[in-house]
DNA sequence: GTTGAGCGTT
């Protein structure tokens, strides 16, 4: 008699759905008060770990919040728990929600610059995309899914 | 200074 082998199980669920986010050092922040500043979700959320960075999206035409961010943890452990507990806090007024983050960085300028292959002999291409976000996080994996350019045609 | 179920190019 052998183990019953689940075949569905060899295939992890592709991102995109963010109805279930794998754990990641990348937490999003949603719901929160317009006039919720980075540095209050840095000192907020840093009671749980070491904060890498904070980015709070910002409208490009009105240049207020959107309401929602992405804390970026040191430690996937402390995100975890930041995420558990600071999800339905009350921040500035406003009940926030913070879950683990389903994309990555915003988006790079144009696609296709390093998609994850290095050019050799003229490498010095790098300029913002490298800076130090890929250290650990793999945007390949959602640009893997055949991105093409989509500047304006 | 409003609203809110959400994922980013300041």
């Amino acid at each position: 008699h052998s183990h019953s082998h689940s075949p569905m199980s060899t295939r992890r669920r592709h991102v995109g759905n963010r109805a279930n986010p794998d754990p990641n050092c990348c937490l999003g922040v949603f719901g929160l008060s317009l006039y919720t500043t980075e540095r209050d979700l840095r000192e907020v959320f840093s009671k749980y770990g070491p904060i890498a960075d904070v980015s709070i999206v910002y409208d490009q035409q009105s240049r207020r919040s959107r309401g929602f961010a992405f804390v970026y943890f040191e430690n996937v452990d402390d995100a975890k728990e930041a995420k558990e507990r600071a999800n339905g806090m009350e921040l500035d007024g406003r009940r926030i929600r913070v879950d683990f983050s389903i994309t990555k960085r915003p988006h790079t300028p144009t696609p296709g610059i390093y998609m994850g292959r290095p050019t050799y002999g003229s490498s010095r291409r790098r300029d913002y995309y490298d800076r130090g976000y890929d250290r650990g996080y793999d945007d390949r994996d959602y640009y893997s899914r055949s991105y093409r350019r989509e500047s304006n045609t």
